[in-house]
DNA sequence: AGCACGCCGACT
DNA sequence: GTCGGCGTGCTC
């Protein structure tokens, strides 16, 4: 082919870690606009890209490198909300613009063209004489929505030869369907529970602000058990009004919202899309085309959800909006909820952020009247906020070996004798932290980390929690030989259970922790036995702060408060308050009281005393202050510069590299580097920079201006992290 | 991310 | 003498 004048150059965007856009000819037939995807090659092999801008790039490209667009592709065109929204993170976290193209584009990359189905939907005169089986056929029907055979037979429960009889008689009437079966639209006309006045007002403040169809970001505060969800449904319904609207919601993990799930389908008589990363190819496949054509209509999905194609954004939803998990601290570092603000922003439609314990950072945004501020401060129905206590550990002291004071045992006993239900939290999974030998001191520690190897009974084996590295429990101490020497050191969950076990050999436990709920399906399975009242003692991780609803359970003990209150991370006290908070709100949902017991070192830490007094006003206010005096983050921006490899050399010499380099910048404190934490993760050594800013600083722009000066250097990687959250 | 090019160990 | 290990570098 040769280069006609009358071929275009255009920009394609890659799905590869590649920093640019690529320029190709285009044949003018091709008829190419922004955002159609297209089959370009590239050394040698084909690939798919979408056309990002219709006119070349900046770096003048030789003609001889140039090569021809293939083809274009069947697929509809990739928004151009999402191509703004896709360009916007890669600028902001410092990362390809291909990889972040990757992260829309995972699912459609192998979709070729939608195949052709052959759907039935009921006809409208089925009323002569049916068999059972027929009727059973009848009664799985929903509305007059096509589906396949298979799925036919599976809702009648049915063989799949009654359906083709029905076909046959015509009572089942063939629809010609383009790609995949389609999901049930949610009806905002259902009747819907009664709200409170609070609730109420709540709703109806969001629902004028949604009607004014322009971006705001509206903060949903609720103490636990308050009923959040059912002043955001209102705004879903509301937003559902339009026929043509798509609804998001965020939420931390999902497959740990079964409940939630169900609560939406009583309140919308379907579920909702969904959208998270261990969906089989299918199932991603489908939610990806009823996101594009609009069918989709209220999406629940995990972070990644961001980057679907949605074409006629009207709410964004972020529930749970403290919680960590939204910030991904691998690959494209980004933050779901800050991302979803600038999604709404950029959609110009209202944002909802919701959650008992709200981060600091939304907090102050709030308060600054950024954001609109609602209150809920009654928990539903005649359910009263639960009394805390802390146990002072200094003056009941634990027995070695026993992690229950006196105290907290006391309480157990009261609450098992009364016939209620009791949840103790600790934060630490497997059976010990820390393996040590009793006659040389060994530590058993992993061999690519530096860390210490957990013990897991469940397993028999100890495990590292950062690599997944593990190994059997030795005989003797690896170190001097001694048999028997090896003890373990400090509790988790499985040791609290154990301990559980002991002091109540009759009564039924249920350990909530990630080893035991494997998927979804068990998890539900204990949250039922929970619910049966099948179970006395509930011991937990982390996993039991979601928003589960337990009416039998009264008492929360919380082991050991002190875990996670120190540390390099300026968050800890924030985060160990919203975890605490949260456990805490498990308790006495229901009519009858709740109470709970922290077991601390430190009852007078502000953290303690915000929990006890119920005066987080006070403890946010404090830690308000403490971030403004050290200028750290919502007041001062914050960066990390991880430089890591396998040679504790080389990175050691790039980072006084990169040292020497640093800029001197007015506002810009560069820290570092020091050895990381974690200063040996996966076999690699592991160096920190720190960079804080002022809030007026492009923070972006200084880092990409100093890190432009380096070389890469093989065998050592730099990772930076915008608005860090991870400090290991 | 692929894939090729490119220099050093165990095999037909 | 070759096959092949994955280190480094390029892709419009």
């Amino acid at each position: 082919m040769s280069k006609l004048l009358s071929d275009k150059i255009i920009q394609v965007l890659l799905p590869l870690p590649l920093v640019g856009v690529f320029d190709y000819l285009a044949d003018e037939n091709l008829n190419l606009k922004l955002g159609d995807f297209v089959t370009v090659p590239l050394s040698g092999r084909e690939i798919q890209g979408v056309v990002w801008k219709l006119s070349p790039g900046k770096k003048d490209v030789p003609l001889t490198k140039l090569k021809y667009i293939l083809r274009k592709s069947e697929l509809p065109t990739v928004p151009s909300s999402l191509m703004d929204f896709v360009q916007w993170v890669a600028g902001y976290t410092l990362s390809p613009l291909g990889s972040v193209l990757k992260m829309a584009l995972s699912v459609p990359r192998k979709f070729g063209k939608e195949k052709k189905k052959i759907f039935y939907r009921l006809s409208t005169d089925v009323n002569t004489k049916l068999t059972t089986a027929r009727k059973r056929v009848i009664n799985a029907a929903v509305s007059d929505m096509p589906m396949a055979v298979r799925t036919w037979a599976e809702q009648a429960i049915v063989s799949e030869g009654v359906i083709r009889g029905m076909i046959k008689a015509g009572q089942l009437i063939p629809v010609k369907v383009s790609g995949e079966e389609s999901f049930l639209e949610p009806d905002q006309e259902m009747p819907r529970a009664t709200l409170s006045d609070e609730q109420q007002i709540a709703a109806d403040h969001i629902i004028v602000k949604q009607r004014l169809g322009t971006h705001q970001t509206i903060l949903l505060e609720g103490v636990t058990g308050s009923g959040k969800t059912e002043v955001y449904f209102e705004a879903i319904a509301e937003a559902l009004n339009d026929k043509s609207s798509q609804i998001l919601v965020l939420v931390p993990e999902i497959s740990l919202t079964a409940q939630w799930l169900d609560r939406f389908k009583e309140r919308f008589g379907a579920a909702p899309v969904i959208w998270h990363s261990e969906m089989t190819p299918a199932q991603r496949r489908r939610t990806w085309w009823a996101t594009i054509r609009g069918e989709a209509r209220v999406i629940v999905g995990a972070r990644s959800a961001l980057f679907l194609p949605l074409q006629n954004l009207k709410l964004v939803i972020v529930d749970e909006e403290h919680s960590q998990t939204f910030k991904q601290d691998e690959g494209v570092m980004y933050h779901g909820r800050d991302m979803a603000v600038v999604r709404a922003m950029q959609a110009g439609c209202t944002i909802i952020l919701a959650s008992a314990t709200p981060s600091l950072e939304t907090m102050i945004n709030a308060e600054n009247s950024k954001y609109d501020w609602l209150y809920l401060g009654e928990r539903h129905g005649s359910a009263e906020l639960p009394q805390m206590k802390s146990i002072d550990l200094r003056h009941h002291k634990l027995k070695s070996g026993s992690w229950i004071s006196t105290p907290l045992q006391n309480a157990l006993t009261e609450n098992f004798k009364n016939g209620e239900q009791s949840l103790l939290y600790l934060n630490r999974r497997g059976y010990a932290p820390l393996t040590l030998c009793q006659s040389c001191g060994h530590r058993m520690e992993c061999p690519h980390c530096s860390a210490w190897l957990v013990e897991h009974h469940k397993w028999d084996r100890l495990e590292c929690h950062h690599c997944g590295f593990n190994l059997r429990k030795p005989e003797g101490c690896p170190q001097c030989e001694k048999k028997n020497s090896l003890i373990a050191c400090g509790p988790g969950v499985e040791r609290v259970a154990e301990e559980v076990a002991t002091l109540f050999p009759e009564a039924r436990l249920a350990v909530m922790s990630s080893d035991e709920i494997s998927s979804p399906s068990v998890l539900k399975e204990v949250i039922e036995s929970i619910e049966r009242h099948e179970i006395d003692f509930i011991i937990g991780t982390q996993i039991v702060t979601k928003g589960y609803h337990f009416p039998m359970l009264t008492l929360v003990g919380v082991i050991d408060a002190d875990l996670g209150i120190s540390g390099a991370d300026p968050r800890a006290a924030e985060r160990t308050w919203q975890q605490l908070e949260q456990v805490a709100g498990r308790a006495g949902r229901a009519e009858r009281a709740g109470r709970v017991l922290f077991q601390t070192y430190q009852p007078d830490h502000p953290v303690l005393r915000a929990l006890i007094s119920g005066d987080k006003d006070l403890f946010l206010e404090q830690e308000a202050t403490a971030r403004e005096a050290q200028n750290l983050p919502p007041y001062g921006k914050l960066a990390s510069l991880i430089i890591s490899g396998p040679d504790k050399n080389n990175v050691i010499i790039y980072c006084k590299m990169l040292s020497r380099s640093a800029p001197h910048y007015k506002d810009v404190k560069i820290l570092g580097p020091v050895a990381a934490p974690i200063s040996y993760l996966r076999g690699n050594y592991r160096y920190r920079f720190l960079i804080k800013a002022n809030a007026s600083v492009n923070i972006q722009n200084e880092l990409s201006q100093w890190l432009a000066q380096i070389t890469m250097k093989r065998g050592v990687r730099i990772q930076v992290d915008i608005d860090p959250y991870s400090f290991y």
